[in-house]
Order: C-alpha cells, then sequence, then structure tokens
DNA sequence: GCTCTCGAAAGTGTCAACAAATCCGCCGCG
DNA sequence: CGCGGCGGATTTGTTGACACTTTCGAGAGC
C-alpha cells in the first residue's frame, strides 16, 4: 500500500477522505484483496483514525470495500464471474439509457456527442489510448446521463467504478479503438435518428463486445 | 424520533447498528427528512457515539441518508419524480431478471414459486394485507434471486428500499391483491413455459401497474 | 410591537487512550 | 525435522473528553 496523497480543497468533514480512498482504489494504488492500514492512513492523511474509520465506512456502504470483524476491510475482489455479471447489467442499463436519450436528445446534447466521438476518433488515429480511454468513459457517461434517470445513471457508475476493481484502464486499448469507435459512431447515427430501439440494441451489443475485449485481453 | 430496539444477536462489530438503522428506516420509526441524532441512539443502543457514527457513515455510502455538514445527517426523502425514476429502473431489472429465471428454471425453484403464489393467494382471499404485502415482495424477491446475478439483485433490493422511503407498506392493498395476483400468476406461467420475451413483458408491465396503483393511492 | 444582538445550550467533528482480538516468530517437544 | 503452543507486537474496536459550529431564546434598543 504506497500512497501518495493530493492536497485537500475543502475543508468541510472528512468526506474528503472518502473521494481520496476511492482515488487511490480506482487509480490502483491500493490492490483488490489488499488491506487498508487504519494508522498507516491516518498518518499519510495527517488526521486522527477516527475520520479514517468513517471513511472507511462509507466505501463498505458502497461495496468497493469488505469489512472482516477484528481484521480490517479489504478491497473488494472481483471475480471473472462477477465481471460478467456487472457487464450483463452495465449492458442492461447502457442499452435502456441509450433508447431514452433518443428520446430526450437536444441539440446541445447532440453537440456535445459529437464533439466527444471527433475528440475520440483523434485520440484512436493518434494511438493515444489513455486519452481515448477517458474520452471513451465521457462518452458513455453522457449518453446515460441524457436518459434523465439519476438512479440508473447511478447505478451505472457504480457497475464502471467495480470493472476498474477488475482490470487497469492501461489495458490494451490501440488494437481494439478502431473498431469500439465504429461501434460508438453506429449508436450515435441511431439515437440522432430517434431510432431509440435500434439504439438500444447497438448499446448492448457495444458493451458486450467490451466485455469479450476485455476476456481476450486476459487470455494473453 | 420515537425509537424501540430489537434484541442483538451478533456480538460482532458494530454493523449490528446498521442492520438496527436500517430497520428504523425502512419500518418508518424515523422518517425522510427527519435527523439521526447520534447522541440519543448512542443511548438507545447501550454504546457510544464512535461506532453509531460509523454506521450512520454505512448508510450515507448506501444513499439512504445525506449528510449535511456540522448539522448532522437526515433520512433521505424521496420525490415524485425520483420515484418514478426508481420504478423505472425496477422494471428494467425485474423485466431482465425474469427472462433471465425462465432460461435457468430448477423444478425446485418453480415449486417455491407456486408456493408463494398459492399462499399469496390465500392472503389475498383472506384480505390480509400485511401477509399478502410481505409474500409480494419475497415473490418478487425470488424470481430476481433466480436470475443468478447478484449484482442485479442487489441494486432490485436498493430500489425497493428506497421506494420504502416513498411511502409504508400498509399502503392500502386490500383493493389492489386480487388484480396485482392475476399478474404474478401471468409471469409465473410465462416462466415456467420458458417464454423468457412473454415473460419480461409481464414482469415490466406489472411493476409499471404497481406504479400506477401507488399513484392513485396518493390522491387519496 | 418588532428586530437585532448576545449568550447559553445542543450537537457534530476530532482526537488520544484503553481494551480486545489477531498475527507472527520462537521455543520446546515428539 | 516437523509440529504445537506460548508470548510479544501489531491492528482493530470502543470509549470518553474536548473543540467548534449551529441553533434558539431572552433581552436590549428602536
Amino acid at each position: 500500500m504506497a500512497v501518495t496523497v493530493r492536497a485537500r480543497s475543502s475543508r468541510l468533514l472528512a468526506a474528503h477522505i472518502v473521494e481520496e480512498l476511492k482515488h487511490l482504489i480506482e487509480s490502483g494504488q491500493v490492490k483488490p484483496g489488499e488491506r487498508l492500514n487504519e494508522a498507516t492512513l491516518a498518518e499519510v492523511m495527517g488526521t486522527s483514525r477516527g475520520p479514517i474509520r468513517e471513511a472507511i465506512r462509507v466505501l463498505t456502504g458502497m461495496g468497493l470495500v469488505t469489512p472482516v470483524p477484528n481484521r480490517g476491510v479489504f478491497v473488494r475482489r472481483i471475480t471473472v464471474a462477477e465481471m460478467m455479471e456487472i457487464y450483463e447489467m452495465r449492458a442492461l442499463i447502457f442499452g435502456f439509457a441509450v433508447e431514452r436519450a433518443a428520446e430526450l436528445l437536444t441539440p446541445a446534447r447532440r453537440r456535445i456527442l459529437a464533439t466527444l466521438l471527433d475528440q475520440m476518433e483523434a485520440a484512436a488515429k493518434a494511438g493515444r489510448g489513455g486519452r481515448y480511454y477517458e474520452l471513451n468513459l465521457r462518452f458513455h457517461a453522457a449518453l446515460v446521463e441524457f436518459a434523465n434517470n439519476r438512479r440508473a445513471a447511478r447505478v451505472y457508475a457504480e457497475c464502471v467504478n467495480e470493472l476498474h476493481l477488475f482490470r487497469r484502464p492501461p489495458f490494451n486499448y490501440a488494437a481494439k479503438m478502431q473498431r469500439s469507435n465504429v461501434e460508438h459512431r453506429a449508436i450515435f447515427d441511431a439515437v440522432v435518428a430517434g431510432r431509440g430501439g435500434e439504439a438500444r440494441h447497438l448499446a448492448e451489443e457495444h458493451v458486450r463486445s467490451g466485455r469479450q475485449r476485455l476476456l481476450e485481453s486476459l487470455d494473453e
């Protein structure tokens, strides 16, 4: 658990620590299965163990860590089976959201999506995998947001976060960016054309093919 | 916040308090918008404020309460708009789960569902709304469980819990039990017959008509 | 009578210390 | 050489105390 901490902005309560811990987990500085040491974290964060424990409990409620009595909390470990389940869930919600987004599309939203698509294309051509990955997340998040269902958006975000627990971002996108982006374009076209049903189907397939790409990368 | 506490079973850590608080919220002993008083809860639970605060943080992570700095945490208040969103989400997941359940049905599972159906019918005939409500929850939960997707089951349970925040169980089922149970039977038949697509459609409609029944009961 | 200010009361945020459980290395025994 | 158990060290669980913020009511002033 080698840890570096970012500067603290808000002096509001120790909800700050929650963000910090989430970042540590999602960025892979603490790995799945690893234990969170209260004393160490307290020292690093410059506080006492109280706020640390409370922040850890928030993560417990979010399901990012699992507590074991008298032994501490461990970063959740995702099995392949769980990953499959989460992907199914994600496909379901993404498909639903995209169909809604098609119904609720506005010119402003269309522009946002178009811009993201262009940027992704540029990133793909330039071979910038990290950049593409980030834009990819934002494209999906935007579509989900445009469904105007915060509950769905939250669950979707949770799925994405948990998938981070399984595999780090810099997994080999280089070869797959092009194909992925073709699918994005197809979804976008269907949404813009107002063909909600088709968009939904494409969105579900897109998530499934993303899962497939991840599975293949596991064999390497 | 008039509170009565049940006997404590496990002597393992203050995760016990989480269950206790959840029960207080779901049973309506503390109402949406109300503040959770740490000192009072500590006294009632027979512990100090530390474990109480930690339990409250778990609820925060689960989204059941929202914290306000220096003012405490408040039980989440669900608006009608949010309720609609949650119902949409619930319909989506329930439909998905039922289709899967149709594919994964076993004789043992079929028997469990059939038994629940019979019990519900009996409860409906006897006009026992509370009993029916409880069996109804179990019937839905069983179907969701039979989809073999724990992530989906968890999200579904969260939706149901949050809907509890909106309206108490003893809302008037008496007149609606019969109709509700007809829908249950139809879903069951489709699942048993292996007609997943039809079952899914029926399941989605069932949740939507449940929402409709709730909306109508709001006008009274 | 109304408003503003001040101060006490209540409640949350934080900390350091203590109690209990678990982990780990060492020693003795078979 | 392997195995079991016995401390010591580490780490979590819990507590009470203290600081700071917010709330609310009483009283002065207009």
